[in-house]
DNA sequence: GTCTATACTTGGATAGAC
DNA sequence: GTCTATCCAAGTATAGAC
């Protein structure tokens, strides 16, 4: 299985191409085809920096849940109060969206699930548990300081923060006007903030 | 394009099928076959019935936004107050995911949205605005009527409670103990009820 | 209405030349 | 690393017998 280091200049653009078309038409909607066609390199050339579409499937996972690994790492450090922290999470959701309704990675994966294979899987919930984890550590915080308020346990509210930002992206999809990640999670973290 | 009225048994059991699968796998993750197994007929009869994919999938569709029709009417004589009547519709999604942990037909749909015919796309959407009439109704009644209260509008809320139901079954997929719809919808709506 | 048989296309994957 | 050529399976769809 490739891992993320060991990504040549041609296998990160073959795995560009393939995040793009998982966030447009999801992991069943898309062959060696279309990226074939997107990269410009033929399809026995992306087989050969990717042995299957499992694994080419797997190393987009990976390499998105890197990259938002490192914005939560960033916002921790630029940003000091939870519910700004909170808002500049939305923020990334928000970043996605805007990017043509492109839906997030694992939440694309996330709904083919029960037709992927089980490597795919298992990256699409290491996403969401350290989505989880982050945002529980945050709003726990924010409750301990006082900058956040709610009768209900940090991992209650960090669940139902993460399902509303996903619903937003799927929902707004279909919408000719939609509202977005960015006010959607506005509207439920403004009853969080003192 | 066959309708809702003139469905056959046959036609009935293989577009029951089909919203099983998609509800598990989506629209691009079955194919006829699939259905061909779980009907006991072959493609060919199939297509007697379906003469494309694209009608199967837009009579699943109508087919879902008709029943859930049926079920929004019902709440609102069977139940009179808008907290609980929300708390219903919340619970529509909660049994929809208490099934072997479905998708909502038009939440799968909408994710699949851009690799999906214009004509299923065009049912995906009547769902969402359908539902989001229903809620932004039932709020501002709520609203008006004192039972409910926020500093945001009707259609605000409508499009919140929404994409968290919808995010709550996506999410909730990948999680070894979600919450569920319920549970998570009532995180939001507590912060609504008088 | 259902079947067998089949046409046609696409998709994932491999062999082997360059 | 990339290519052409090819294999094989699967997927949508149709023709025609029963």
């Amino acid at each position: 299985m490739t891992t993320l280091q060991e990504l040549s200049p041609s296998a990160r653009r073959i795995a560009d191409a393939a995040q793009v078309l998982v966030q447009q038409v999801g992991y069943n909607g898309f062959s060696f085809e279309h990226i074939s066609k997107l990269v410009g390199m033929r399809k026995a050339s992306i087989h050969h920096h990717f042995a299957s579409k499992v694994d080419l499937g797997v190393t987009v996972a990976q390499r998105y849940t890197h990259q938002f690994n490192d914005a939560l790492r960033h916002i921790l450090t630029s940003v000091k109060l939870a519910p700004q922290r909170l808002q500049a999470y939305a923020d990334l959701f928000e970043t996605t969206f805007l990017n043509d309704h492109h839906l997030c990675v694992c939440g694309m994966l996330g709904a083919e699930s029960n037709s992927l294979d089980a490597a795919v899987n298992q990256e699409v919930r290491h996403f969401f548990q350290l989505n989880l984890a982050w945002i529980t550590d945050v709003i726990e915080e924010g409750l301990a300081s006082g900058s956040l308020k709610s009768p209900h346990s940090a991992l209650v509210l960090a669940e139902t923060l993460l399902s509303l930002l996903e619903g937003a992206m799927l929902v707004g999809r279909s919408m000719s006007a939609p509202l977005g990640p960015r006010r959607i999670g506005d509207v439920f973290l403004s009853s969080l903030i003192v």
